[in-house]
RNA sequence: GCGGGCGUGGCGAAAUUGGUAGACGUACCAGACUUAGGAUCUGGCGCCGCGAGGCAUGGGGGUUCGAGUCCCUCCGCCCGCACCA
């Protein structure tokens, strides 16, 4: 009978459903195993292939213990606040919820269509007032706890009133804000309750805060540090600027010790633990105070990881925005070190990236004094020093410090060696610790490890400095002034914030008219009527931080989960998701869970036992080249520019240059024009253009590629810039953009592309495109096709070429896996996918091996039917039967125990080519093959099952056990090998002795043949392996 | 620059502790059945060589009876971080 995937799987999807075939209980005997996949943001675009990679790899896993015995918890849900719902609701005035509504009912259909065993009962969507009401709830917690660092966990502000009253914040080792000022307990029981509560915010877990945020005006809403990416937003690619805003923010710091060592606890990739260790930046040294020459009210206090090399310091640099610097300036500096400030602030964050070899500053004309000898050293500022780290000013030690030798060297400051040891410092400092100290007073002739407990007992006796550890992690910023998310619970009186009573909970979204901010800026939330609380709402990692909990308990309305449910799930035992989740929503995650455990309501520390990164699934991207030079006429030169030109008088156009090194810039000139497109990244080389225009005694324009971008958008108003530029001045820079793929939408389904690789590079549609060739009578309808100008190569062929990039809707090259079920049925595409390679791996979608899974699937099939008629008979199985099916069992599960899912489905092929070539029809070997196949193929599996005579699900089978005997071979063939060279084999049995063994392979002809009649030096003999001839 | 990972046929990849390198699948070649083949079946398929044989896991070196696997070194690619004192 034919195997038709399309007649037995939607009746099996059914069947399961209407059995509640996958519904799990939140108690059994049987032991519980919790498996998590990454729960999605359902876009508008509906599911990709790259999408059920992970969830079918944990699918697989979780159908698989499940046969194993285990009570399995998989369940699914949405990760539903985000910005594209609100920035299509914009511009469109739809409400979020009903197009995340249609969102998720698309996505709910695409992933049942592959047949997951999750339990849906259990689907949680953040967006859903019953789920961010406890979202809501734990923000509430966080805003009642403090961080105590003696009890090293998490304690209520009700425990910190009652301390502060009674002994004041004297000895309270608390974390808290740095400007937090010493406190009595009679200054505190003065205070009027507002000042109470003002005070209070100093050490709430969350609290608002004036911080420094990432701002990014076109999106008009803060980001985190990990949704900014070189400078421009992660999504969209805006500017983002810095500023300082009044934000709720997360004491996140508090747990970073907790945050880093509990690394060391779980079982996830190394890079993602290096990733999280980097993004925290523990580093341990001292601080150091520094006074200040002539001003005896001033200091400087500098952190360092190095306070054995004190000695070495020669001058001091302090970041520019430092307000200290105001005071320290002298008057003859002044002028200077304004400037500076002023064009350091000017820089904008890519361009001060780009220029880190030479060295910027400017003297203060102040002097710091070196607490150890007393030695002034001069004070400068250098944006090479960042404010945001440590103290903003750093004690500069030339010898040891690579940026601070080349600092002082473009300075002509004074550069002391401080180890006997070494290295020559004409060249470049020396970073090492070997050696002993010389020119360092109390540690002179000391080592590294002696040197620096030396230094800090006296800096702590004398009270100058201290031993110190400081992070990069900084606390998280968790207002969005947007409208799409959960309302914080909190209202404003007097400038002071309280939470709402948590009965009251959930604060509901309110209507609003427009989705926008309001005309003065406010978020949109100012436009609902009524509305008294909090206007910003919270960021899209703060429902994902916790949703692991609520799967256990998904409907509680009287607690986030039972206690019961999480005593019983505990803690989730594998998740599954993408890497670029690294120190975005799996360090946030940790945290809440890390705070939650302090309050007893987390079982274990670390939320996620073992983790794993499925790798992504890239797409591949089809061009075809479109003419270079007609692109320029038209849009730049034709369009707006020569006009312009003619006016000013006659022109020479160069051709555009296509060939330097970086091949997305360009530049032509005219007789007094130099015009040069290019990534503003490229600073030498804008210099370079800049001095040669210069000494030609032309004016030079320059646009950034993301300035094209607008340019081909809007010419008119762009052309308008232009020309106000070159009337008005002398140079012109455009708005400096994100420099590769910028991607230009000209149509539905046409982009202009500029890249790294070609300008004029047109992504296609993938369905235009087929095999290189260009599908011209199809790409005829597209309406920008019939106007463009594509190159014709020397047979008149359309030149195309496709790339490898990530999958998205911009590059066309999304596959949706709708189709490839359709066309093959659900168990071909998971077992395909699985078949692609390592699930760890990044690969690039490729449907050519498609064609193997289903041959197989239908070869399998076939082993169980005798025509058209299913026929398995009673019959034993011969022991090479035998051999076959346990070898499979052995393999199958030793390789899902290591996710080695690809070398399954081989095991699967070779065990299906062996017994059809038996022709064997057993129950015995048959039966065990439908349930090992169950957690790949459920569907086949389910039909096999049935028609084996079963009424349950497969899914209750009992995994197969594995029968070592059957595995063993009476003869082998043994590999002789001449000085570990193969020369030839030989058929002994599997368990001969050293010495047989040796007899039989030195009978061989071949083996005298390379013995020359000469008697081996030795014989190797690895027991059922091989044997190995020294010659 | 620092950190993590990787490098094996035309392609996707196997080789779990050092023990017959290239399983399985694609692509390709030949044949069979066919009116036909994007169906099915059989055989071949790392490279060089008629052959014996030689050479092969990015290059070079080492340890070992034996190295894709371990060590050193160089090269290349991918990912992350990036003036973090």
């Amino acid at each position: 009978m034919e195997y038709r995937p399309s007649d037995i799987e939607p009746k099996w999807r059914n069947w399961w459903k209407k059995n509640n075939t996958y519904q799990v209980e939140n108690h059994s005997d049987k032991p519980k195993y919790y498996i998590l996949d990454m729960f999605p943001y359902p876009s508008g675009a509906g599911l990709h292939v790259g999408h059920p990679l992970g969830y079918i790899a944990s699918d697989i896993l979780a159908r698989y213990k499940r046969l194993r015995g285990f009570n399995v918890l998989h369940p699914m849900g949405f990760d539903s606040f985000g910005l594209p719902a609100e920035q299509y609701a914009i511009q469109t005035g739809q409400h979020p919820a009903v197009t995340t509504e249609q969102n998720i009912a698309r996505y709910r259909e695409q992933l049942e269509n592959i047949g997951f065993s999750f339990d849906w009962s259990r689907e949680v969507r953040t967006s859903d007032p019953g789920f961010y009401k406890w979202t809501q709830w734990i923000f509430i917690q966080l805003f009642n706890h403090y961080y105590d660092l003696d009890a090293d966990k998490a304690l209520s502000i009700e425990s910190l009133v009652k301390r502060l009253s009674a002994s004041g914040n004297a000895g309270l080792n608390a974390v808290c804000d740095d400007d937090t000022p010493p406190l009595s307990a009679d200054e505190w029981n003065t205070m009027s309750e507002p000042e109470q509560a003002q005070f209070l915010l100093h050490y709430r877990l969350t609290f608002p805060g004036e911080e420094y945020v990432n701002w990014c005006p076109a999106l008009g809403s803060v980001l985190s540090n990990d949704e900014v990416k070189d400078g421009v937003s992660e999504r969209g690619g805006h500017p983002v600027e810095r500023k300082l805003m009044k934000q709720w923010v997360m004491r996140i710091t508090a747990y970073a010790d907790r945050l880093l060592e509990g690394l060391n606890t779980v079982d996830w990739p190394e890079s993602i633990k290096e990733q999280q260790r980097n993004w925290i930046g523990k580093s341990v040294g001292a601080s150091v105070r520094f006074a200040v020459e002539g001003m005896p009210e001033q200091h400087i206090e500098v952190f360092t990881t190095r306070v054995d090399t004190i000695y070495g310091v020669t001058f001091m640099v302090l970041a520019p925005e430092l307000e200290l610097v105001k005071t320290l300036t002298t008057d003859e500096q002044r002028n200077a070190v304004e400037g500076y400030i002023k064009w350091a602030a000017s820089r904008s964050e890519i361009e001060r990236m780009a220029s880190t070899k030479k060295a910027t500053g400017v003297f203060t004309g102040a002097y710091a004094v070196n607490p150890f000898n007393n030695e002034r050293v001069p004070i400068w500022i250098a944006d090479y020093v960042l404010a945001g780290y440590g103290t903003g000013a750093v004690m500069a030690v030339p010898s040891g410090d690579q940026r601070d030798w080349t600092f002082a060297r473009e300075f002509h400051l004074p550069v002391t060696p401080i180890l006997d040891a070494q290295q020559d410092l004409d060249q470049a400092a020396d970073p090492t610790k070997e050696g002993r100290y010389i020119n360092s007073g109390l540690i002179n002739g000391m080592n590294y490890a002696e040197a620096v407990p030396t230094l800090i007992r006296w800096l702590e006796e004398k009270g100058l400095g201290a031993g110190k550890t400081q992070y990069k992690l900084r606390n998280a910023v968790f207002s969005r002034q947007r409208y799409w998310g959960e309302p914080v619970p909190a209202i404003w009186e007097d400038g002071i914030p309280r939470m709402i009573d948590t009965a009251e909970l959930p604060l509901l979204l309110p209507a609003v008219d427009k989705y926008l901010p309001t005309e003065n800026g406010e978020p949109p939330l100012a436009r609902a009527k009524g509305w008294k609380y909090e206007l910003s709402t919270m960021p899209g990692w703060a429902g994902s931080s916790w949703y692991f909990y609520r799967y256990m308990d998904p409907n509680n309305e009287q607690e986030f989960c039972s206690k019961e449910a999480i005593q019983y799930w505990q803690n989730v035992d594998f998740y599954i998701g993408g890497s670029e989740h690294a120190v975005g929503h799996l360090l946030y995650s940790r945290f809440w869970n890390h705070f939650l455990y302090d309050l007893g309501l987390a079982p274990h520390r670390e939320f996620a036992q073992k983790l794993v990164n499925q790798g992504m699934i890239q797409g591949r991207s089809n061009f075809v080249y479109r003419a270079k030079e007609r692109f320029f006429e038209e849009y730049l030169l034709i369009k707006v520019l020569q006009p312009f030109f003619s006016a000013e008088g006659p022109m020479a156009i160069a051709e555009p240059n296509f060939e330097e090194e970086i091949q997305y810039d360009f530049a032509f000139e005219t007789n007094n024009l130099a015009i040069e497109v290019t990534s503003v990244k490229q600073e030498e080389k804008i210099q370079r253009i800049r001095n040669a225009a210069r000494a030609d005694g032309k004016r030079l324009l320059l646009l950034s590629t993301e300035f094209l971008t607008e340019f081909i958008n809007q010419p008119e108003i762009v052309a308008e810039k232009v020309r106000a530029a070159l009337t008005s001045r002398e140079e012109f820079i455009a708005e400096p953009g994100r420099l590769d793929n910028v991607h230009l939408f000209v149509s539905h389904n046409l982009t202009y592309k500029y890249s790294p690789d070609s300008l004029t590079k047109l992504h296609v549609d993938v369905n235009l495109v087929d095999d290189d060739v260009l599908d011209l009578e199809k790409a005829r309808q597209t309406p920008q096709f019939a106007q463009a100008n594509f190159k014709l190569d020397a047979e008149g062929k359309y030149t195309c070429s496709w790339e490898v990039e990530k999958m998205s809707k911009s590059k066309f090259n999304v596959v949706n896996p709708d189709i490839m079920v359709a066309e093959h049925g659900a168990d071909c595409f998971r077992m395909f996918e699985m078949f692609l390679g390592p699930i760890t791996d990044a690969k690039p979608w490729n449907t050519k091996g498609i064609t193997g899974v289903s041959g197989f699937l239908r070869k399998f099939w076939g082993l169980y039917f005798d025509g058209e008629q299913f026929h398995v008979g009673d019959e034993a199985p011969d022991r090479e039967e035998w051999r076959i099916l346990h070898t499979c069992i052995k393999k199958v599960t030793d390789d899902i125990e290591r996710m080695s899912m690809n070398t399954c489905v081989s095991h699967f092929m070779i065990a299906t080519n062996d017994l059809r070539k038996l022709n064997c029809s057993k129950r015995a070997i048959l039966e065990p093959l439908a349930v090992l196949i169950a957690p790949f193929g459920p569907h086949i599996a389910e039909e096999l099952w049935h028609r084996l005579g079963h009424s349950g699900s497969v899914c209750d089978a009992a995994w197969p056990v594995l029968n070592e005997e059957y595995l063993k071979m009476d003869t082998k063939e043994f590999p002789i090998q001449i000085n570990g060279k193969l020369r030839a084999t030989i058929e002994l049995p599997t368990d001969i002795s050293a010495a047989e063994a040796e007899a039989a392979a030195l009978a061989l002809e071949q083996v005298q043949r390379w013995l020359e009649g000469l008697a081996p030096k030795k014989v190797v003999f690895v027991p059922g392996r091989m044997i190995n001839v020294v010659v």
